[in-house]
DNA sequence: GTCTATAGAAAGATAGAC
DNA sequence: GTCTATCTTTCTATAGAC
């Protein structure tokens, strides 16, 4: 053998290490938040020492700025008109916030990295550009970005309380009994506001 | 003078310390949560050292015991009806969550906790004895505990949204709007779910 | 009853060897 | 391209003087 004695050092390339490191950020700030996790952490979830997130991400911050953009870019739900909108979000919303779901999404991202300001900030920017944009140009009526924040906030609440604070109603509801009462108060928001 | 020199020790008087320590503490992790603030900080807030933080609440997490039971405990709306349930809430919520609005609240110290599992514990168990309990008192029909919850979510969401993350459409849109939208979207869970 | 001083752990970031 | 080693700061908690 001509394997050289001691730890034989990973595999040198920039590219497969920086995905790496990203993939393992991914799922730990969207398990624990921002504050919930250390870059040595990640590092070593990557398989890598935290010099390296440093080097590829210049920062924590910088890294978290990637994370939320990977994860707050692709639409949750595609729905065609607002009727489609309201199914699809209040069964997609069951669906991935029952508490044995991925936990990789970008709602629980949100919920557990905002109590920090920094964190809070880069979040707001990557939903206001992707998640809200998608939902204000589907309503239709007036005050379609202010209903879609709205119809954001109840996901957020939701999502806050079944998977993060675990309230056992929510917990041991029949999923489909809790679709019926989302849907309904969803549909509220989606139809075209009086004017007045 | 009789004066010694030196800086002056702060009068000894446990019942009024540990209260001045309490009621920073209120303030203190209800601005920033519990990870977001240090026991040096709100020993300083209320004038004395870190130490006695520890001795009159144990530990930071018995500290936030005190804090998290002492905000959870006064109902934050007292109505009489499950239509004045909605209509007060909805009020409520708008004028709480307003940007200038008092940041000591239940709400506010739930979002900003909830990604530390210790603290989101004793968060969950005093909202349950406290605020779903007063709730599911309230709601007449099935599913009471449920659907109080789901109530609980949306105004959580909101907060979340509005006050924490601070989106735009929800920061400008005009108070009696928001009410509007909030009053008829709560009315739906208020109401007696159709049974079967 | 309150203080100063410090222990002990963990975090983010950097220097310099290979 | 990746490592080990270390700097610096910040945190909770405790020991012991007054």
């Amino acid at each position: 053998m001509t394997t050289p004695p001691g730890p034989e050092p990973r595999r040198r390339n920039a590219a497969s290490t920086r995905q790496a490191i990203l993939d393992a950020a991914v799922a730990a700030f969207c398990q624990r938040g921002y504050d919930g996790v250390g870059v040595r952490e990640i590092a070593a979830d990557a398989g890598v020492t935290a010099m390296l997130v440093n080097r590829y991400f210049g920062s924590k911050e910088g890294l978290f700025e990637e994370v939320v953009e990977v994860v707050l870019a692709p639409p949750s739900v595609v729905p065609e008109t607002p009727e489609d909108l309201v199914r699809r979000t209040a069964e997609a919303l069951v669906a991935r916030s029952a508490p044995a779901a991925d936990p990789e999404n970008p709602f629980q991202l949100t919920l557990l990295s905002a109590h920090n300001p920094r964190a809070a900030e880069i979040v707001r920017a990557a939903m206001l550009r992707h998640v809200v944009a998608r939902l204000a140009r589907l309503l239709p009526g007036d005050l379609a970005q202010e209903r879609g924040e709205i119809l954001l906030s109840v996901v957020m609440g939701i999502w806050m309380m079944r998977k993060v604070i675990g309230t056992p109603g929510l917990v041991a509801i029949p999923p489909e009994q809790l679709e019926t009462q989302l849907a309904a108060m969803l549909a509220v928001i989606a139809e075209p506001p009086a004017s007045g």
